[in-house]
Parts: C-alpha cells; sequence; structure tokens
DNA sequence: AAATTGTTCTTCGTATACACTCGGTCGGGA
DNA sequence: TCCCGACCGAGTGTATACGAAGAACAATTT
C-alpha cells in the first residue's frame, strides 16, 4: 500500500504541493486536524513526509482558500468555522447555486444528465446501505458536476471551494441530513434534464433552503469546540 | 538612511510574499505583464528583488486567484481573460453584488452611509477633474466598501478578488465608462440608505447590467491581444 | 512580586544543489 | 527536401541548510 502511494506520489506529474494541499484539506475536513490547532511547518512537512517548500506553499492556498488562519511570525492554526459563517456561506451558496443550476438546465447535454442520473442511482443505493460516508461523498460530486454543467469556471472554483467548506461543517457536525437531502437531489436534476432554467433555480434554493436549516439547527448544538 | 538593504520592496513588516504578490497583481493589472507572457520564477525574483522562494508562494495564490495559469514543468503565464470569462464574471458578480447590496441597506450604519457618501463626493470630484484613473480607483473603493458593510465575510472575499479582475479588464479595455456610471452608484447609495434591502438590490443590479454591457460591448471590439 | 532579561521555538527569507521534464534543435537517413 | 529520433538546455520541482528576527515563556534580578 505504501509502495502503491510512492508510486503514485512520484510517477504521477502531479505537483507535491499540490498533494500535499489535497491533503491538508482533506485532514481539516475530515477533523484530523482540529478547529484551532496549530499547524507548523515541520509538523506538516513530517505529515506528509515531504520537505517544507511545498507545505510552505500548500499553506498560502490553504490560507487564501479560508481553512487556516496564518499569524504573521506565529504559523498556522485549522480556522474556526463559527456558526455565524455558516450563515454567511449558506447565503452565497443559495445565491451561486442557484444561478448554476439556471446555468445547467440551459446547457446540459443529454450525456451530462445521464452521468447526474447515474450519480442519483449511486446515491441512492448507499442510502439503503446506510453508508454515509459514501453518501456525503456523492452530495459533493453531483453539486459539483452541476457547477461543471454550468459551464462558468468563476462559479466553478468560487463555489468548489465553498463546498469544500459545506463539507468541512457538515462532517464536523451532521452527516445525517445528507440522505434525507436525496429527493431533494431527485428534483434538482429533474428540473435540470426539462432545460427549464427557472424551475432549476427554483429547486436549487429549495433545496438550499432546507440544507441551511438543517445546518442551522445542527450548530446551534454547538459543534464548535472550545477553540 | 543606513537600511539601504531593504529599500528593495520592503522597509515594511508584511512578509515579502504578499508583497510580491501585491506587485504581481498589479503589474498584471496594470498591464505590464500582458496576458499570455510568459513569467519565470527566476525573471520575477530578478524583477522584485527577492529569492525564488517568495515569488513562488506568491505564485501559487495568484494562480488560484486566476491571475496566471501555471502549466506543470513549464512554468507560469498571465492568464488571458476571454470576452466569454468576461461574460461569467458579471453573471457571478450580478448575483453576489446584489446580495451584497441587500445585506448593506439592512446592516449599514449611519458613519456608513456617510462613508459612501463621501466617496460619492470624491468621486464626483474626480470625475470634474477628469481624472479616470482616479475615478477608477474610487469606482473600485467604494463597491469594495459597500461589500465589507454587507458583513458576510464570504461575500467580501471571493468579489474582493472578482473585483481586481473587474479592474484588470477594464484596464485593459475601457475606463471610459466610469463616469457614467456615477450616477447609478448614487442611486445605490441611496437605495443602501433607506434601508430597503429590495430597492438596493435593485439597484445594483441595474448598475451592473449598465456595467456589463459596456464591457462587452468594448470587448467586442478586441481588447484581448493577439495572445 | 514585578520588571527585565534570556532562551527557545518557529517562521521568513536566502542560497544551493540536483533530478526531471519539456521543447527545440541538429543531424542523419529516406 | 522532408522526416524522424537523439541530444541539449532552460526551467520547474524538490530537498536541504543556514541566518535573522519575532513571539512566547522561563529565569533572573531588583
Amino acid at each position: 500500500m505504501a509502495e502503491d502511494l510512492r508510486d503514485k506520489l512520484g510517477a504521477q506529474h502531479l505537483p507535491l504541493r499540490d498533494q500535499v494541499l489535497a491533503a491538508l484539506r482533506t485532514a481539516i475536513i475530515d477533523g484530523d486536524y482540529l478547529p484551532g490547532e496549530r499547524l507548523t511547518e515541520d509538523r506538516l512537512a513530517e505529515d506528509f513526509g515531504v520537505s517544507r517548500n511545498p507545505v510552505r506553499e500548500a499553506l498560502r492556498v490553504a490560507e487564501a482558500e479560508g481553512f487556516v488562519v496564518i499569524l504573521p511570525r506565529r504559523g498556522a492554526v485549522v480556522a474556526s468555522p463559527s456558526s455565524g459563517t455558516i450563515a454567511d456561506m449558506f447565503a452565497v451558496r443559495e445565491r451561486l447555486e442557484s444561478l448554476a443550476a439556471r446555468l445547467a438546465a440551459e446547457r446540459a447535454t443529454p450525456a451530462d444528465v445521464a452521468a447526474l442520473r447515474a450519480l442519483l442511482d449511486q446515491g441512492r443505493e448507499a442510502t439503503q446501505r446506510q453508508d454515509l460516508a459514501r453518501v456525503a461523498e456523492l452530495n459533493s460530486t453531483l453539486h459539483l458536476r452541476i457547477l461543471q454543467i454550468s459551464g462558468n469556471p468563476w462559479l466553478s472554483s468560487i463555489a468548489k471551494s465553498l463546498y469544500l467548506h459545506v463539507q468541512w461543517v457538515f462532517r464536523l457536525g451532521a452527516a445525517e441530513r445528507a440522505p434525507h437531502s436525496w429527493a431533494e437531489h431527485i428534483q434538482l436534476v429533474d428540473a435540470i434534464e426539462s432545460g427549464d432554467g427557472d424551475r432549476a433555480e427554483q429547486a436549487a434554493l429549495i433545496h438550499l433552503a432546507a440544507a441551511s436549516a438543517a445546518a442551522f439547527e445542527n450548530a446551534e448544538g454547538g459543534y464548535v469546540a472550545a477553540h
């Protein structure tokens, strides 16, 4: 397994810094590094088995993405999402993903729709198997796919980084909603397939309102650690 | 004066990489580095009088922000904004800045409004003086200020980076519209002062529609270099 | 006990080295 | 002449080492 990883690390042409960035993101999203936790360059370099240079470059991007906060001369700490930022996130998502849904409806090819349907099927299966992690993953994949179909790179890249944070927040709190939201996904894909922009936008808004409410409800419980 | 070592870029306490990033952004926005131009690390390091490390870290962030494209093993080139991406930018701005206007209307304090009015005054003056560069600058400042008043950090940070691109596109093309848009700005600030979210959102949409139309008209003329 | 001084940890920037890869060039063969 | 493959150089990707400076904390002194 370790060999396999090395192979991928070496053979693949992906720069190390990107892999470090990806690993860092997932570590934060998965809660391996908790909000407020100190992240020294040396420690990360050791954790990922690389030198400090790629770590530093990854950290700068992670900072730009909002996953870590860098204090000058002090180092990096994992950012602490507050319930306030969750509300803000959803306010932005509402605007962005509704636009994405509209554009996707207007531009989706039959192949695009088929891909979405396939994801829907896999999601249903995973839900039946009670495989929450997989459901959450498919959830992300579906939304990202819609973003991509929208064909607006700005929308796509911005929402992508937003979505990672959504995942983060959910992971720290409530993953239980994912199955429940699947019905709304079906509505959304139906709307996109119909080519009706207004309808797709509306479906996206409904989905987000429900997700937002659920996230909020859960956040009140206080998943945010003392700091 | 004994510290002539530091007058390269910074006698400041800001990390060098941030200064390099800022310098790189303005160089691109101002057209000192043209779209498609090759940016080797060594060259930038020499241009800014620093070593490769800060340059690299700045480049990664510039890539995340969309100012440069990094080709694996080939290096960085200045991104080439196409008329397509301009349209995409405005589609996103429409959603985001209208939200910002609404939130700003709901949350603006009298002091906030006073600050906006002051900017408006300065803008009027600059317009009378035909100082287009200053008008463009105030234009940015005004919009950024509204974003900040909205109190949504996500909105603020996303729109901020978007706005830098707006400036870029305008700088490469039409700065002439700036004075014309000033009347719309007054409407917008009036609406924010009124505290009426709907009205503020509407004013923002009208402003953006006009700006978008102007940008497009100009882009058709083809400011995008052969590449 | 309070203030000052040192010590240590860590970032920040620089410098250097080297493998690897891509792109172009040059030369030979059809 | 044209094509094709080997070679070469430029530039990135990564590692490593080192010095300087800031921040936090402990130790020492008054």
